[in-house]
DNA sequence: TTGCATCCTGTACCCGGGTACGGGGTTACC
DNA sequence: GGTAACCCCGTACCCGGGTACAGGATGCAA
């Protein structure tokens, strides 16, 4: 007579602590589950895609606020506030931001590896020092 | 008299909180500096750069344990850990397999945007739907 | 009907990297 | 020598994304 998934059951097929789906519950990334008559939720099976969605939105670099936005704008499309697609845009720029940071940030090691630094110290007081310290006006005028 | 920088004088030079000071020498970055009679710190005049070359190598992607470690390093040289460059090698590995991990999330981005997805969940139940829910088996026999 | 696995709730804790607050002592300049 | 600005210390709090724990209540099968 199991109208539903138990919490174990869901958690286990997702993939996911049991505690992450109350938490996840808090959060209104998932909606409130029906009850057993002594209160154990019991969730509707596509529960366990529902989990696998936020996963994959949350690793596509989407925050628990952000995911639980895009799920709401699915559930209640009405709205004409800024749908997938373009929220999808903004996070691609961001990403692509992150990238190019990301970018600069390994021609920089791969620079240091090259010209052999072995003390940051030491290299942040050489002219010849290739690592980039922000502008390091270095004014040490030790009076 | 003053002998050295007043920790306002510090923070302000390397454009930190002053509180960021006191936290970095608990967490071990920052050497214990002198003391005025009445007990206030006086910073030698390093300390600036030194913050400076805490700041890049934390944009550089090493964490505050990592960079302690790293300046530890310069500072007592003797010893044959490994060192900077070893280091350095470690740490471009590391981005560059997140940048790879974005250069993917970019991609599905792109795809996403591209065939107008607008509604996570429906497209997750579309064969169509290009965004890889992690092998979505979505077993959906719904007894 | 008994027994164990599972579930319920609220609350507290974890990580990393700081920031804020309160109450009191010190410095520096006029 | 007054007084404003600064600094001291310990402690608590913030963010995001969960995880753990304690003490009871249910579910389900033998």
């Amino acid at each position: 007579m199991s109208e539903g998934l138990r919490s174990g059951e869901v958690a286990e097929a997702a993939g996911v602590n049991p505690q992450t789906l109350r938490y996840y519950e808090r959060r209104g990334l998932l909606e409130e589950p029906g009850r057993s008559l002594g209160g154990h939720r019991l969730y509707p099976p596509g529960t366990v895609a529902t989990l696998r969605i936020i996963k994959t939105a949350q690793g596509l670099g989407f925050t628990l606020d952000e995911v639980a936005d895009l799920l709401d704008l699915g559930r209640r499309r009405h709205a004409h506030a800024p749908g997938l697609k373009a929220r999808a845009e903004l996070k691609l720029a961001e990403v692509e931001s992150r990238i190019s940071d990301l970018e600069t940030i390994a021609a920089t090691l791969r620079t240091a590896i090259a010209s052999g630094c072995e003390d940051l110290a030491a290299c942040a007081a050489d002219p010849r020092c290739p690592i980039p310290f922000t502008g390091l006006t270095h004014s040490e005028d030790p009076t």
